[in-house]
DNA sequence: CTGAAAGCGCTTACAG
DNA sequence: CTGAAAGCGCTTACAG
């Protein structure tokens, strides 16, 4: 009979908020709250009577609301500082994502994934992390230049990596694989198929990963006083492994054995020694590394090093977890290694 | 001199808050609010106290409490209802990432990718979308099971659609491109060139383009006065069209002309031909459809239906900028017109 | 088990 | 241009 609104009446636009089902239910906001988060401390009448008011409401809490108070968001961010393309072109990323979001489902968290090259991209993504629209994050594939270890630290947010750090690596949690033990793995198992002429195509040089392998690399080539000079450059791309290949063969013709340091270069490096007529691996020998598939399927099939990358991811989900959940959980690190696959590749 | 903490001092854990950051501009909440979003009605000296208090406390707006007031997240969400495997081996998802983060990065907007399979991940990723984290939300590719027109609608939630939707169509913005026309066109091409028995492998029955691109190959077929029996299924992904071309040189041994649904599926099927034993295009014609790079890179490269897919996503992500800025703006859809490309497969 | 009250950290009319 | 005040929608001691 009036233009006036119904006070008592659910509000007609948006969405019904916690006072509406407390009305309808008969009960407290307070008891209402109680009864939507987990019920302890309700009598079964209040849980029917609000569970039922929520139903016919189609009552969905405010996350804002409960977040500004609860400080948790239910979601946590799985951070890829890498541009898109090469995100969804390794399949290491999707096989991580899968791992990750399986372990975070457990605690019913939802795994929101940022991607971001450099530039403007990134700028964004953190400004994301520091309003805390996550309650932690993982963090993938990160470089040099990325701050993202600063930041984190620096922002108190939960946070694990796959990979090492380059810098905080005692004030962070983090998974990786020995990638010196690999490089040196690598390098052995050339030298004892009898190269003579053994090179390298290193990741990249702002790359925990890069870096290590290469490392590894020239220590076993020192120990066994071979030359440590062939060394080229990739970026864990097909395309940067067939670069990285052709400058190799102009500069270095005599190559016998080639320690690729990811799988997806060392297909690039098949392609180019096929296009130049050496045969592998009779004329050259080639390792790769990660075994993520594209190793079995290559022709031929590679050599590799195993990198347990689900085992890895689920535990960086896991020490993410322990943070969330465990209060202050000192930093911890886990490395595993990596196991040589021979197929025919060397 | 006291056991008490200093009342006046900046909060020493967690972040600093609104209210420090205006007390130590000596001025309001209020005005400090002003200052920091845009600075409208800020006098200039204002501002640049609240600058430096904001610089100096390394203060972080609490996006909690601001979306409670503003119902702004700054965030949108792109939905994929796929298993994590393909969306990270069809390129059609990168681009389609790529494209949208482009555009939405002009207005500031972080997007925020989310993958579930179907089950209990779906469930969780609606929860996520009905708790408003994001402002809305871009879906990508979606099925006939999955509700997330229905949800999206009725939650009221801004969202565009990539692919026509199979319900609420005319409630929701969308783009697509016109895949019935593209169906008709690889069917004509094939009966252009004289193909006298031709196949089809048709994408999944439970996603409209699947079904429109059927449907437009059996509008050609019946025109022409051919038989429209010859038909396959497959997924989206090189092994459903690997299966599916099987299956189809079983049932169908005389077939000469093969209009695939997609160029993942078309590349499965080249693989199958190959071994069989058949030419392609001389003893099988084959057509594909997508046109994203991988179809120029198989062997034969296909001929191929192209879709404006950065046009479409760029799009897609204008529809739902429009949503966000301008109020409650009726639900538009635009269509593109696939084109054909022809290169050596038909 | 329950409710009144305080408070999370912000933005935004409103009045000046 | 500025500030006091109200309010966004929830959770959580606290007292009963």
């Amino acid at each position: 009979m009036s233009d006036e609104p119904d006070v008592d009446a659910p509000s007609p636009r948006g969405a019904a908020t916690l006072d509406e089902v407390a009305r309808l239910a008969g009960v407290s906001r307070a008891t209402a709250s109680r009864a939507i988060n987990g019920g302890s401390r309700v009598s079964e009448r209040a849980r029917v009577a609000v569970d039922d008011a929520v139903r016919r409401l189609g009552y969905t809490p405010n996350l804002a609301a409960r977040s500004l108070v609860t400080r948790r968001t239910g979601s946590v961010a799985l951070v890829v500082p890498e541009p898109d393309e090469r995100v969804f072109s390794d399949p290491f990323f999707a096989r991580t994502l899968h791992v990750v979001t399986r372990v975070l489902s457990e605690r019913d968290l939802q795994v929101v994934l940022l991607i971001a090259g450099p530039g403007e991209q990134e700028e964004r993504m953190l400004r994301y992390l520091r309003n805390r629209h996550s309650d932690g994050a993982i963090v993938v594939s990160h470089h040099r230049r990325d701050s993202f270890a600063d930041q984190l630290v620096s922002l108190g947010l939960p946070a694990s990596f796959i990979g090492r750090p380059w810098r905080h690596d005692d004030e962070v949690s983090w998974v990786d694989t020995d990638n010196v033990a690999g490089g040196r793995e690598a390098a052995r198992l050339l030298q004892e198929r009898g190269c003579r002429r053994i090179a390298t195509i290193a990741g990249p040089a702002d790359m925990t990963a890069g870096v290590d392998r290469l490392e590894g690399w020239r220590q076993a080539m020192a120990d066994a006083g071979h030359a440590d000079d062939a060394v080229a450059r990739g970026d864990f791309t097909i395309e940067g492994g067939e670069a990285a290949c052709k400058q190799l063969l102009a500069e270095h013709p005599d190559v016998d054995g080639i320690a690729v340091a990811s799988d997806l270069m060392a297909l690039g490096a098949l392609r180019v020694l096929s296009a130049a007529g050496r045969r592998v691996p009779d004329d050259v020998a080639v390792t790769g590394y990660d075994d993520l598939g594209v190793a079995e399927r290559s022709d031929p099939p590679l050599t590799t090093l195993s990198n347990p990358i689900s085992e890895m991811a689920a535990e960086a989900a896991r020490l993410l977890l322990a943070q969330l959940e465990g209060g202050s959980a000192a930093p911890r690190r886990v490395v595993f290694a990596p196991t040589l696959v021979r197929r025919a590749s060397a």
